[in-house]
DNA sequence: GGCTTTTCGTAAACCGGTTTACCAATTATC
DNA sequence: GATAATTGGTAAACCGGTTTACGAAAAGCC
């Protein structure tokens, strides 16, 4: 019924007066600053018992100049791994004592330099940033001489900051020699954004396992756009409309996985009966899938701790120093692969595909 | 190698100097509570551009005593439920001219009430609540009182606040309909913790679905524990000991399906073969599960932004009535539901259990 | 031309903390 | 007992905005 009506919070001043000291006092003891005697103390203690006093946060901030906040840009919060990681980052700031501000950019590049803004106006004290998609140099202008920046699981060319990254080399490395264990020659892959650090660096590593291989890399085979499960769907119907489509897939994100079974189920391939397929960042539930889907993991939470660790180290140390890290990664061997299957050499798998459309 | 010197950022008062006007029009300029003539206004406009002048947020905070920004509390942003819900959150709220700040509770007590007193202390002007866990009285009175906090998916039972829920009883009715009308008469439910609401609703539209059936009701069929995988496991496990397991499972969530599935695999029991399931909220990817999942689908994602728009329209209108509302859900049908199998009759499957221990 | 009303603008208080500079009363030093 | 050092505490400036109350000049009106 009543207006509601913010009820009145007790301030510093009203603390001192009720305690007769000054508000210099006050705030000094609460911050440390000063010792007291201990009936000075016991009185101040009292009062805000009394008045329920709690320091306004805002005139803290602006007097301070610093928030004790943390902010964490990732493209969505909806994509299981960027919530994974942010979980963890969330964890960690807490162990620190900082609390985390989340932001979408929803790959806006706007969105993406306004936030990186936020330290320099003060909004946080320090950012961990994540992005996935290639920086055309506005990022890279809006993070330089930026303090206070941490780059996440994806590079941003050129910028002088700390790092903390998975190693994508040897995780693309690993899965491809992997398949190409397994009996594998004709090895499709399937990258995130062309240009991206990791998309590039999972190819590499790709391209090493086969060179180790012998095996001729067939740029056919090779098809960039995107860590989405319409890159996934669109890349997996190119590599089955070739002549002689590839017995394995390597797809590099979980998204992009879940694309290309979606085609391949469509197209009635069976997995990994005719095609195998080995997946990355193992944060979707592919142990329930079927079949279970071998998998590189990238161990996004420990990213994200090491990230944090970084980042208030950064904050807090004049003597910093910045470095780029490499975090491993582990392949969880499951269901997905398999030697490949005799079929192919009648054609059967072509036809398959062929017929359905 | 330079210390890392903060810039120094341009006030309203150099922007004042600078273009011959007092700090009061500036402000009131900038805030649209004044007009100017064109001339005036150009030279402070060429002032603000001249000294990148953006007005300091904490001051601005802490002289108007609001944030515009709200804050969103789940257990686990980490989990896709919440994490889907968070993204709809976040761009409803930016929508509406609102920052978002994400709090992960863990549920622990601690943190929620800590959380709610956030809009209290001014840290945030409103506040969506997810919570998950029965309450004891405490978060009532945490919440009782406190304007501007909204309560999402879950109730705090005795708590007069705006909320915004989905249809659980109409859930668990169409779930437990549709595995009636499949033709099965033995039906597990697998619930979230006792007590709490969603679990209690979803209960009796399986039991309304029963009733209208001329099905009893059988106590031993129905387990509460929580939302999670573990739960979903534990459940499943005492199922299959009964001495008449039932020919399907009506698991209340995600995670214990997901659970629920790993022990029937492990027991070599097939779905929908042997048993049939159906699922509840339908956020992780059923469709790439073997069988597809049959699940309801929650609105997730309007609940947010629903409850975003509950909560601006309660901070900015006096006029604000408090409302429950309740979102329809849909019966996602995919592979995961047939008939009962014959198998029943000769035991197979309690033997099938049995010997695997 | 004189009076009222707008228009354009200012000074100063306020939001609620932190911190520097400094003072008075004790205690230690010789 | 005079001087220096310590202890316990204060007044006032500052962080950077917003807003109220009010004044001076320009325009409107008769």
């Amino acid at each position: 019924m009543a207006a509601p009506t913010k009820p009145k919070r007790a301030t510093v001043r009203n603390v001192a007066e009720e305690a007769a000291v000054s508000i210099a006092t006050v705030s000094r003891w609460l911050n440390g600053s000063i010792k007291l005697p201990a009936g000075t103390a016991e009185r101040i203690r009292r009062s805000i018992d009394k008045l329920r006093y709690e320091p306004n946060l805002h005139a803290r901030r602006l007097s301070l100049g610093k928030t004790d906040t943390l902010a964490l840009v990732v493209p969505d919060i909806a994509d299981p791994f960027f919530a994974t990681l942010a979980g963890s980052v969330e964890a960690a700031a807490e162990s620190f004592g900082f609390g985390l501000v989340l932001c979408a950019t929803l790959n806006r590049p706007a969105r993406e330099v306004d936030y990186i803004g936020r330290v320099y106006r003060n909004h946080v004290d320090g950012l961990l940033f994540a992005t996935n998609h290639p920086d055309d140099g506005t990022l890279l202008s809006a993070i330089e001489g930026q303090s206070g920046v941490v780059l996440l699981d994806e590079d941003v060319s050129g910028v002088n900051a700390p790092k903390v990254f998975c190693d994508n080399l040897g995780g693309g490395r690993q899965a491809t020699e992997y398949l190409v264990a397994a009996g594998h020659r004709r090895i499709g892959f399937i990258g995130g954004v062309e240009g991206v650090m990791s998309a590039v660096e999972r190819s590499e590593g790709y391209a090493e396992a086969l060179n180790a291989a012998n095996i001729p890399i067939d740029p056919g085979l090779i098809d960039f756009g995107g860590y989405t499960a319409e890159q996934g769907r669109s890349a997996t119907r190119k590599l089955l409309e070739r002549a002689e489509p590839p017995t394995a897939i390597f797809a590099s994100s979980d998204q992009i996985a879940i694309g290309a079974l979606d085609v391949l189920r469509d197209a009635g391939i069976s997995v990994p009966g005719e095609i195998s397929m080995v997946a990355y960042d193992d944060v979707a539930p592919f142990n329930f899938f079927s079949p279970a889907l071998t998998a590189v993991r990238q161990p996004v939470a420990d990213m994200g701790r090491r990230g944090v660790e970084r980042l208030v180290s950064q904050i807090t140390d004049p003597a910093f120093e910045m470095t780029v890290e490499r975090l491993p990664v582990q392949l969880m061997q499951r269901g997905s692969v398999a030697p490949p299957a005799n079929v192919y050499k009648f054609g059967r798998l072509i036809k398959t595909w062929r017929n359905r459309r």
